[in-house]
DNA sequence: GTGACTTTTTTCAAGATATATACTATGTGT
DNA sequence: ACACATAGTATATATCTTGAAAAAAGTCAC
């Protein structure tokens, strides 16, 4: 059952505090009366802490709005400059480090290429932390106006102090990149799936936005979902939730490239398909073939919308969404032509009841959205947990 | 993300006496002194809400422990006749009423078998209200006594004041239970899937107990899961989450009931094996159809086996899970003897890294406990919100 | 312009809560 | 009988939310 919570007097500040902080963010601007309707919170609890917030920087007045015969509202906002937050996005051909402002405008970019051999932890790391000190750089934002650094790795990430990662693309096995990365930077550090930031990109600033349960389906090379249960990222016991680029699909059937049999991302990952054509294999241009395949209406392609569609059907029995967003570079690409019949080929292998009350849209974001989605983390843990920290309070003197 | 709660400082005593109380319910009989260091409540608020609760009749006095030379402890329990819940399990050939005290004993019973065409809505109904008037007469227990009543039924159970009921087995779509039944009761009603009610009384219960993320799998002629995500029955947008037996494993494989084809239920569901080892269909022996068919070790067996673990692989995938429950009567038949044989399935069809954190287990509560789990979510529901209500408040008096 | 009116926001007193601290209760051991 | 140890309770204090009253900041009719 639900472990119910929350202790001392103090915390209920706090979660108010929260409470009204979410609306504003999410909400935009809005006046102290709306937000008594939209809180449920009285008058005098909305101005006192509306007056904190005020106080602590953390949101500023915007403007006026005229009322017909009335005193005008004064508008608040979160303060887009408040404090910054780092997005990594770790990939297989690149490391990508943006700033942002808390209005999630991008202030700055630092990318460093990776060969395909070049996975050491130590590239690795080395990038990062001279990305951070790069846009920080390029932008004139000291470190203590940073909340935090989110990274989108690929893998599975253990949650812990340590970060383990297991990437088996990269030769990771347990590499506790948490640590490393502390060794270079006191920012705090919020490390996750890459695949789990770009979900929770979609379903922030994208097409998943306003649902409560959904899923993102992200396909590219690999194949992977980011679940959302009750409005937030579902990560299970160790963090690996959402593999469901590896559930069998076809018992017995084609060779994965995780040694299995069967597995989902066999048939529908970009790799898989392009194999399946009898094209060959050419990292460089795989986006330009899967593109011309879709065109051509070669026969490969409506076996991957079957798989696809059945593989969708599977997220829509077990999870029962309000919405699946279609993701994924790959994704995109069989979706912008063939989301009628993959809506088709799910709803064939799907019970009517669920299948009935799912949507399935496609991505709006794209996949160079992991950085934004990773920067997001550090946004979750400001809104839930912002109280003005010393560093902080000193940094406002 | 989460979103924040609780405005008043009522909220938080009603949180702190709903906190208090579940550590009684879970852990039995405890000091006020050890809920202070299991709670991280002040002595002086335990003090304080345990007055309340002994005022109530919620809690009552359990005894002495010495203590090495001091003030012995006095131990607090859950009352056990604070209350009574009835769970309903309504099934393909009975429906089954339970009245339980506090503790989950088992106070009265009543049974009414149902022919298999015999699944009126009027009939059901008539069932369960009569079985109520039958349980409450047999204890001795009065209406007002009574917390609520628990109903697990087949098929989807829409969530909402009516409860619409979808379950094909019934030729019922879109039946109004829970109107239907306020007819004729003013109890307090909890409807929902049965099996989603059975996976609850193993977590609380049963071969799920302490763990926040599980999944229960159920295989009887039908096949579904109850999915636990920290802790709490995950239900989904429309509450038909779980639907395990119709997600795809074999595409374009066997025919299912549903319509489908390469279903899991058309390989796993207690009538597809007997139907693929060719086996006459006999409803009445299946159990013991099923158990010699095991114990024969026909080859059909090894092949369920495959695609059991498989299923429960793709659990894990998706799931993370620390825990997998195999329960329902089929389910129970092939773990006793196969568990082994099923785990090493499981591991060849599963990531190496969420299986290894995923213990697969078997149920210990036996298919029976439906009206137990039922009986849970009235549980559930005291545990949170109780609140000495007006007509318990008069009938205390 | 001025006063009545409207709407938004703040102030203030009241009621409720958790906690720390001091205090009481209830035992053991010598 | 008395010191000592542990459990539980009472009281004072600091916070919190809230409803009601007051203040602020406009519009509008005359």
């Amino acid at each position: 059952m639900a472990r119910p919570e929350r202790r001392t007097v103090r915390d209920l500040r706090k979660g108010n505090r929260a409470v009204l902080l979410r609306e504003l963010y999410f909400v935009g601007p809005t006046s102290r009366h709306e937000l008594t309707a939209l809180t449920g919170l009285s008058a005098a609890t909305v101005s006192n802490v509306t007056g904190d917030l005020l106080a602590d920087d953390v949101i500023v007045e915007a403007g006026l709005v005229d009322s017909d015969g009335g005193r005008p509202r004064v508008l608040l906002r979160v303060n887009p400059v408040y404090g910054y937050a780092i997005g990594v996005d770790v990939g297989e051909t690149h490391v990508q480090v943006e700033l942002f402002d808390l209005d999630m405008n991008e202030k700055a970019r630092a990318e460093y290429p990776l060969r395909p051999d070049g996975h050491d932890v130590d590239v690795v790391v080395r990038n990062i932390l001279s990305g951070i000190d790069a846009v920080l750089a390029d932008a004139g934002v000291a470190p203590e106006q940073v909340l935090g650094v989110g990274v989108g790795m690929p893998g599975i990430v253990e949650s812990g102090p340590d970060a383990l990662i297991h990437a088996q693309t990269f030769g990771w096995d347990g590499v506790p990149l948490g640590a490393l990365l502390r060794e270079g930077t006191s920012l705090p550090l919020y490390i996750d799936n890459g695949a789990k930031t770009l979900g929770q990109a979609e379903l922030w600033f994208g097409a998943g936005r306003g649902s409560r349960n959904a899923v993102i389906a992200l396909i590219g090379s690999g194949v992977g979902a980011a679940i959302i249960t009750d409005g937030v990222t579902y990560r299970g016991a160790n963090s690996s939730a959402g593999e469901w680029g590896h559930t069998k699909i076809a018992l017995g059937g084609r060779a994965c490239r995780c040694g299995g049999r069967g597995c989902l991302e066999a048939y529908i990952g970009a790799e898989a398909i392009l194999e399946r054509a009898g094209l060959p294999l050419d990292t460089a241009s795989e986006q330009a073939q899967l593109a011309e395949l879709v065109r051509s209406g070669a026969p490969v392609v409506d076996e991957t919308v079957e798989y696809l569609g059945a593989g969708l059907a599977n997220l829509i029995n077990l999870f029962n969404p309000e919405r699946i967003v279609v993701g994924g570079w790959a994704g995109l690409t069989l979706g912008q032509h063939l989301l009628t019949k993959i809506k088709k080929a799910a709803a064939e292998n799907c019970l009517t009841q669920p299948f009935s009350t799912a949507s399935i849209v496609l991505g709006r974001l794209g996949p160079d959205a992991v950085a934004l989605g990773a920067a997001t983390l550090v946004i979750e843990e400001f809104l839930l947990n912002n109280t003005a920290s010393p560093a902080r309070a000193h940094a406002t003197l």
